[in-house]
DNA sequence: ACGCGCTTGATACAATCGTTTGATTCTGCG
DNA sequence: CGCAGAATCAAACGATTGTATCAAGCGCGT
């Protein structure tokens, strides 16, 4: 049975490297130390290995419980701090950086695999958010606008990982990709927290 | 000369859709309407050829001219509002489409590629940001938290590109994706200036 | 010790890949 | 017209792809 989990294993990171179709079987079997025809011995095809890669990266990927409100009490504040930390950690940990650029891969270009786990794995973590979100927004706000919170809170967290190559290599000083992981999620914090005091009191501060 | 365009044309299209090792040389020239040894009659070979898409996906994209500080007389808050509405138009932009995915699967996974126009087309970019937000900032405000600040900016708006195929299949009401490129650059501005008022006043707004 | 079922191994298969070739057609200029 | 150079074409090249096949090795209950 460590056969199937080798293959697994050497199969991440060369999906996330070159993709399903960059990424040969041969290579993937010769990295895992094992012959060409167990992928399809194990698994049905190289198809359908690449759909349990990318659910085992998933799951992988949610190695700690994401907080809620009622893990802080209600307390808001508190309560998004953790979420971001929470998500920032997620998506940026080191140790599960191949799976994470398998899983970016698979979001950015629609190959299918990944539809099946938007409701099951993929909202949850949304909705999570912005339940968060929804108890410190103005109850008339409307849902739209909520809904773009949540994505641009989102979208700063994800940044520092999709744009993590480019980052890497903009000529400013100091390097971007040097941020700390809390450093990140001080600031994406304090944004939010911003952007809600802001549309709370809509007819000042601007300028 | 209309065969060479012809082909760009499709491997724009191609490549977006399926990568470099995803697309074959035989379906770019099928799209193309010509022979399958057309491109490497007038490309090197494949490889040369993505890197000729890419540029040219690069080039294409900025179509219109990138808004700067003096462009709007020093008022940095109308100033960052139009690059806001620059930067989505570009990257959100239905025409380019094709052409901005492909750039965002470049971006993602590190084939090397992009590498040689991170200094003539991307930095500026980020550098035409970054003139705006310090213009912005206080200014004893250190440079990795203005850095961090852009990267956030970029974010709120990249997100929406990275993730529209996922924002798409979200079940939440009303779609997130039909959120227009207006709607999205007021909440960023908005967003971005309440982020500065926060820092001016660092104690104070918070809960 | 035997034999059965589960794995693993080397090898072969057809299909497709990027690229090359050489003949053919098109184009423009004297 | 005639012909040189550019462009296009069908065909084929060797290499590599995913997968199938079948024999050899394995652990283990009886």
């Amino acid at each position: 049975m460590t056969t199937r989990e080798d293959i697994l294993n050497a199969a991440v990171e060369i999906f996330a490297e070159k993709g399903l179709e960059g990424a040969s079987v041969r290579e993937i079997c010769q990295a895992a130390g094992t012959n060409s025809a167990s992928v399809n011995y194990h698994f049905e095809s190289k198809a359908a290995l690449y759909r349990d890669v990318v659910e085992l990266a998933y799951r992988s990927a949610t190695v700690h419980p994401m907080p809620t409100l009622e893990d802080h009490d209600g307390d808001h504040h508190r309560a998004l701090e953790a979420w971001i930390g929470w998500y920032l950690h997620r998506i940026l940990e080191p140790g599960g950086d191949a799976a994470n650029r398998l899983l970016l891969r698979e979001s950015a270009s629609p190959s299918g695999v990944l539809d099946g786990f938007v409701e099951s794995v993929i909202y949850p973590v949304y909705a999570g958010l912005e339940r968060i979100v929804d108890a410190m927004c103005p109850t008339d706000l409307d849902a739209r606008t909520r809904h773009l919170q949540c994505v641009s809170i989102l979208g700063q967290c994800l940044v520092h990982r999709v744009c993590r190559p480019m980052l890497e290599k903009l000529p400013v000083e100091p390097p971007i990709h040097e941020a700390g992981i809390s450093e990140i999620a001080a600031i994406v914090t304090a944004n939010a927290l911003a952007a809600f005091d802001s549309t709370r009191r809509p007819e000042e501060g601007s300028r």
